[in-house]
DNA sequence: ACATTGACCTACA
DNA sequence: TTGTAGGCCAATG
């Protein structure tokens, strides 16, 4: 049989492709990997020292929440460094910044649509 | 070898 | 609308 990957190394595959300047949820993740059920245990992959190569400042929660302390400050200084928008009270624009790998083809001009609040 | 523990999301009362 | 239970991975001590 081929290489069975473990549930975490299938989350870091999926962590790993998404681009700069776009975001995935805890659950979009999981649900990519067919297990979705396990949003929980993606953010518990992220805890391993083994992943920390990853870009985890592109995972959000689904209403756009960033993560708690202590990786707020890093986390919303990244995100805003790759163009993203924020509303007023520090959450990411999902409509507009949600990655969606079954489409690639998203207009690069996203970032400068007009903010919706 | 076992217990602990850790960046989530959904359904349902 | 707010609160709570269930899901069941893998590194660490």
């Amino acid at each position: 049989m081929a290489q069975q990957k473990g549930f975490y190394d299938q989350v870091y595959d999926v962590v790993a492709r998404i681009p700069s300047g776009r975001v995935a949820t805890f659950g979009q993740i999981a649900q990519l990997i067919g297990r979705p059920k396990m949003a929980r245990f993606v953010g518990y992959a992220s805890n391993n020292q083994k992943s920390w190569h990853l870009p985890w400042h592109r995972v959000v929660f689904k209403d756009g929440t960033l993560v708690g302390e202590p990786f707020f400050d890093q986390q919303y200084k990244a995100l805003k460094e790759e163009g993203i928008k924020f509303t007023k009270d520090k959450r990411v624009i999902m409509e507009q910044f949600q990655w969606h790998p079954e489409s690639e083809n998203i207009p690069d001009d996203i970032r400068d649509w007009p903010l919706v609040f």
